[in-house]
DNA sequence: ATTTTTACAATAAATCCGATAGGAAACATC
DNA sequence: GATGTTTCCTATCGGATTTATTGTAAAAAT
């Protein structure tokens, strides 16, 4: 029950991009520096994102990243689906309709369902403005 | 981001464990069969559950397993963390205190402490009785 | 041209997951 | 006490996933 570095690297890469938000592009060395991730391995995970209308691009001399919108934009929950394929705790909500042939007399997918409902409520509430925010405040945040 | 079967299938073995209650020992044989679940990897999982007074046993001819406790004094949170180790959704917040070395500046950590504490009131409010209770109803509950 | 940087593909080490297998120990019954 | 049933314990194992590393090609700015 553990989120993949890749869905923890992307949103600190995001981060970063938006604490350095300006008319420059963003090199993925920087970013790699400032974080302490190989920048290799962040190579492989700028695709997923750039998928989805997310990143700017420019390759070459002074090449980098930049967010394509404002950080209030984008949603922790949206980003974590990127990475991490689905949010689902159970592998049978990721179908539709949800469940295996048990299903019908499955007394745990309900427990399930709802388990997902509140991680997706609970991520989907929080924009990479409010990880800006809060990183200059106290540790005791998003406590709903 | 998912559970493990060995979560899964614990949760679901206590769920037939209570379904079965009674005065007699009810058999892995028994448990796996309904449950669809091979018994010898079932074997491996009651030890698990068996460390923290979870099963009563009982080997021999007409052996098994019995619930120790009522089913609404089984907390899903509780079953969970034995299967999973621990169901935080990062591992520094399995760490006292919390945190890499990044900690202090890290613009995330609020947001998976604040998931974190989410999931676990989520999962600790219910029970095994409630889980048995929904299995009769209909398939949107635990919405909180 | 040259340098910088992203883009893409292949590979590899390590770990974890999900399961299988075999035999030892305990217990009830006959 | 012999027998069959059942849990208990340990070892093994294939496969998938994670977490990278390496190498090369392509694009862009100067």
């Amino acid at each position: 029950m553990k989120i993949s570095t890749k869905g923890r690297y992307a949103l600190r890469m995001l981060v970063d991009l938006a604490q350095h938000r300006g008319t420059e592009y963003v090199s993925l060395k920087d970013i790699a520096e400032r974080q302490g991730i190989s920048k290799k391995y962040l190579e492989q995970i700028v695709p997923i994102l750039n998928s989805s209308d997310i990143l700017k691009t420019n390759r070459g001399f002074q090449g980098g990243y930049m967010l394509a919108k404002p950080p209030s934009k984008y949603t922790v929950g949206q980003i974590l689906r990127l990475t991490e394929g689905s949010l689902a705790p159970v592998a049978c909500l990721d179908e539709t309709p949800a469940g295996c042939e048990r299903a019908g007399e499955c007394a745990t997918l309900p427990m399930w369902k709802g388990l997902y409902k509140v991680i997706c409520e609970y991520l989907d509430g929080i924009t990479l403005q409010d990880l800006l925010d809060s990183a200059r405040q106290s540790q005791d945040n998003y406590v709903i």
